[in-house]
DNA sequence: GGGGTGTATGTCGTAGTTTAATGCAGGGTC
DNA sequence: GACCCTGCATTAAACTACGACATACACCCC
């Protein structure tokens, strides 16, 4: 298993979407409760219940997704290192969407009730909290407008290309490649894209050489141009047979 | 112009969606700064600016919405009266979206320094707002959800539906019938849909007396039929000319 | 009058879904 | 070893929901 880790680092140290102030890294680490360990495919968390406790990733990979009612699912986005897990289920009453593992995983334990201690003790704190869920709004932002109006092809350049920003700027793989443990069905179902068309999408990046995804790895050998496809690459026809 | 007030409420008094304690309703109230009133049409704020104050809305409606680079605009969310605006220009340093007011509209404006003096002198305000984006959050998780999963005449049922429950919790219009005054390309653009597909569609749901909507009013004579079809409606086929 | 804006409907092409079949690896069991 | 699973990537063929385009109509304002 490729090391996929953030030790130094309760939340996360930095993310080019999400930049941490320096003296915001650890906030939360101050009162860590725990440590818990799952293996790959566990779910953490089930929309509908009221966990009596929240968590940051201290390493692995993982998915935040949503079933539908007519059976579907979607996924909101993935999850790494850093990230924080199971705050819904302390604000609104219960987790408004499930949590899995795609790799081994190890998550820092906060108690939820120890967050409105500290709320009031240490008012910073709530700053960053309300920061880092700003943030993640934001994002949210941003994928609503690639869901509403992106193509296909569009959609699936950028999710690869913010998954790479995001792993690079968490210092995780190396420059033109990162892990991605992930199946295409996940990707399909983050995209809003049938399992099918999201795999002839990502063979037409492979053959254009815009981006390879296989075996755990993504490799990305110019940022730059697969930036250009994501933001505006007019829809390419599909592959034809010869005859 | 019907009346769309919350008089009494600088946020929100209570939502569908987003529903409110008693206690939490005038925590902004406190450190109110003055009053802004718009026309209709006009941007309160632009994305890429840096405001220095933010904003709850006391009457009127308007949009949230990001422009692409490729031109096309995203509706991220509506506006209604006790809705939070420009709070990211403080967070994030900047706005990651654009405000417009669709109808005349009144606004509270706050200092956005005010926030952090508050926020350490008053811890519960943080409890507050962290709770108000977590909550949007939400909502977004929703809206991605509805983006990348539903078919058209789903999301357009289903934004009718929200959008009527969402004023109706607000005591906004009356059993049945509520204002909504966007026009038909503002809800094509927050459902990613083309205007003329999002025509059609409302042409056939009002065929269906499931949901009619024009002249800024919008009828709902059954709400729990058009929830069914927001949620898990076959999609009928378009209708056909006759020979 | 003409120009701008918003709603309404029709035709047609295509980017997407659905379904299905195939291949291919790992893992258990005899 | 041969066997049969189960999970995932791949490719093909048929169908369709949706967008692009064109057009018409109503309204308002100069």
């Amino acid at each position: 298993m490729t090391s996929i880790s953030c030790e130094t680092c309760p939340l996360r140290r930095k993310s080019f979407f999400r930049p941490f102030e320096e003296e915001q890294i650890d906030f939360l680490a101050r009162f860590k409760s725990g440590e818990l360990t799952v293996d790959p495919g566990t779910h953490i968390l089930i929309e509908g219940s009221t966990a009596p406790q929240f968590y940051t990733v201290l390493d692995g990979m993982g998915l935040r997704y949503k079933t539908l009612e007519n059976g579907r699912r979607q996924v909101i986005n993935f999850l790494f290192p850093g990230d924080l897990v199971g705050l819904h289920a302390g604000l609104l009453g219960e987790m408004k969407h499930s949590v899995e593992a795609t790799t081994a995983m190890r998550l820092c334990v906060f108690k939820r009730d120890d967050l409105w201690t500290l709320f009031r003790n240490q008012p910073s704190l709530a700053y960053d909290v309300t920061w880092i869920t700003a943030t993640e709004e934001h994002f949210l932002g941003e994928t609503v407008a690639t869901l509403g109006q992106r193509t296909g092809t569009q959609r699936v350049a950028w999710a690869l290309l913010k998954v790479y920003q995001r792993l690079r700027a968490l210092d995780i793989g190396k420059e033109g490649e990162v892990p991605l443990p992930y199946r295409q069905q996940d990707m399909a179902d983050a995209l809003g894209l049938s399992l099918v068309h999201t795999n002839k999408t990502l063979a037409r990046l492979r053959e254009r050489q815009l981006a390879s995804w296989g075996e755990g790895r993504l490799r990305i050998p110019d940022v730059d141009t697969l930036a250009e496809v994501a933001l505006a690459d007019a829809a390419l026809p599909d592959m034809r047979p010869l005859l």
